[in-house]
DNA sequence: ATGAAAGCGCTAACAG
DNA sequence: CTGTTAGCGCTTTCAT
């Protein structure tokens, strides 16, 4: 079903077809008419790609993501919400992701579609800084701040900080932490906010108690057995997310913990899994759909060519639920 | 940054760029090699869209869904998990909605895709049924059982009982329905069961008792209220899905109402807002990200021209939280 | 008002 | 082993 099939049928030239599909002046009224009851009978559609690789604008914005998960997911409801009604499409993209390419994904993927299919992006957790892709680009939870593009990120020290401070208020004095994703700036400054509270507690940094978790629930396991294995095991872990937190967890309750009773945890993020479990995790909570909005809203008005804030910070607040409890005795 | 510009820079033609791009024999390996570096260097990426109008496989994967709201970013997430390290890329699609083509998005957006950029695709609640699309493509939640494209679904019928007989165990009998959307088979079968529990219990089928909702929250708000301000109010609601059954709850507040000492409100989905808001829902689940996952696999086998079931249904059981209880004295 | 032709970036025959 | 050529579906001058 293609442009010149509609032409044959409707016994007119393709640049005719095209013209009155995009409702172009100088075609009779009567031949429109008879080719509109022909794309309509035939139920064609203009190719996205074709007409993308033809013209400059796409009208789609793309969203780039390594994997749809949790945090990804709650960006895109967010930003589904603020594109709504504006006329853009949206495009969210997630490329194959072998070991090879788990770093650099983002310029891959821009690259492949930038230029023709979308006319702007918005990068989730970009693992490197992504500059000169000739188009706008939004990233969110950037690999580092200033120098690259516009960016929106939370509070990542006062949350890691808000976090530490209730568990060293319930009495915990050994405190793990459970690291992001270290090409991730957030991660990096949740570790800084995990150690300026320990240091501001008098609670001498112990790097045994730190352990990879790479914001995945798979990278945590292990991290999370050596840690709860320690002789002197740690009470309390902060962890840089909701996924690893909630595995960190799983991961007690094998080795016959209680939580809290045992062990505190505390996650970052507030993804909707971190209170519909059996257990509600307490966590550091950022306005995940909020900071899609945002992005989208950022990202639109680049497009408009219209002035825009080029760091958003939002605000990251401390909710205690279920998982914290001041050290057993 | 097109192939163009490596074949200048490297200085060979735009064929041989391609040739060592994709890997085909019959490159000197020094040109190759030089290629390479150029490529490096000047980080070029082919683009999809170019590539893919020229080739016939694209190796992605679309996702067409209306919005990105709970329910299909569940099943994102379960088909990303089930097509990650296939090597297949995932393109989640939502093309503009504008009131007009609000029914028939599914078709535009698949002819927008198909036969260029997608190699298969997997439509969310599609409100028409597509066939002859070209491609494989298989239907969650889809508008009608068979004839149409392969589909995925959850036990709708059973599930609805479920809840209602839940309600009538309760006590209720004044049970009122918040409808789905009616173009989808799933609100129909859900709607049947619902009626057939209501027969069964020996209870009155009363139309001023059923309400569209349309599956979401803003079309639910009127209906809610219509329903609340009953004379002869009822005093459990069952609502076709989460997103309506979190609405009553709201509009019960508005009217002073209390949950579920005054009113029981029982969802559909399980979506993960409905156990993390401070009160958890009531409601039937479907096992939204293994539906994902089937319909993914399903639509690989296809691909790779491997036989596979047509049609899966999927359970679904009610989960029994804090909205509900006996009916007020 | 209509159509012929060029070209977007890329790949696949086919020559050389 | 390398380059020339055609063409994927579409839009856009430019003639007619």
């Amino acid at each position: 079903m293609t442009i010149s099939d509609v032409a044959r049928a409707a016994g007119v030239s393709v640049a005719t077809v095209s013209k009155v599909v995009n409702g172009r002046y100088g075609v009779a009224a009567e031949t429109s008419q008879r080719v509109l009851e022909v794309v309509a009978r035939l139920g064609y559609e203009t190719s996205l790609v074709a007409s993308s690789l033809r013209r400059r604008k796409t009208n789609v914005i793309g969203i780039l993501v390594a994997e749809f998960e949790p945090f990804s997911t709650e960006l895109l409801k967010g930003i589904s919400g603020a594109v709504g009604g504006t006329g853009y499409e949206l495009l969210a993209y997630s490329g194959a992701v072998s070991d090879d390419n788990r770093v650099g994904w983002e310029r891959r993927s821009l690259s492949r579609l930038a230029g023709t299919l979308i006319d702007g992006a918005v990068i989730v957790t970009p693992t490197v800084v992504v500059a000169g892709a000739g188009i706008p680009v939004v990233a969110i939870d950037p690999h580092t701040g200033p120098g690259g593009p516009w960016t929106v990120d939370a509070d990542n020290v006062g949350g890691a900080r808000a976090a530490v401070e209730h568990l060293v208020g319930l009495g915990h004095r050994r405190i793990a932490h459970v690291r992001g994703r270290t090409d991730l700036e957030s991660a990096r400054l949740r570790e800084q906010g995990y150690r300026e509270s320990l240091a501001e507690a008098g609670i001498g940094f112990d790097p045994a108690l730190v352990r990879d978790g790479g914001y995945r629930a798979s990278r945590t396991t292990d991290s999370a057995r050596e840690l709860l294995s320690l002789p002197d095991r740690p009470t309390a872990v902060f962890a840089a997310n909701d996924l690893s937190a909630l595995r960190v967890i799983e991961v007690a309750h094998e080795l016959g913990l209680r939580v809290p009773q045992d062990l505190s945890v505390v996650g970052f993020d507030d993804i909707p899994e971190a209170s519909s479990g059996d257990q509600r995790l307490t966590t550091v909570a950022q306005p995940l759909r909020q900071m899609g909005a945002r992005a989208a809203q950022m990202l639109l008005a680049m497009l408009d060519g219209a002035g825009t804030e080029e760091h958003v910070h939002m605000p990251a607040r401390l909710i205690v639920r279920e998982t914290t409890a001041p050290p057993p005795a």
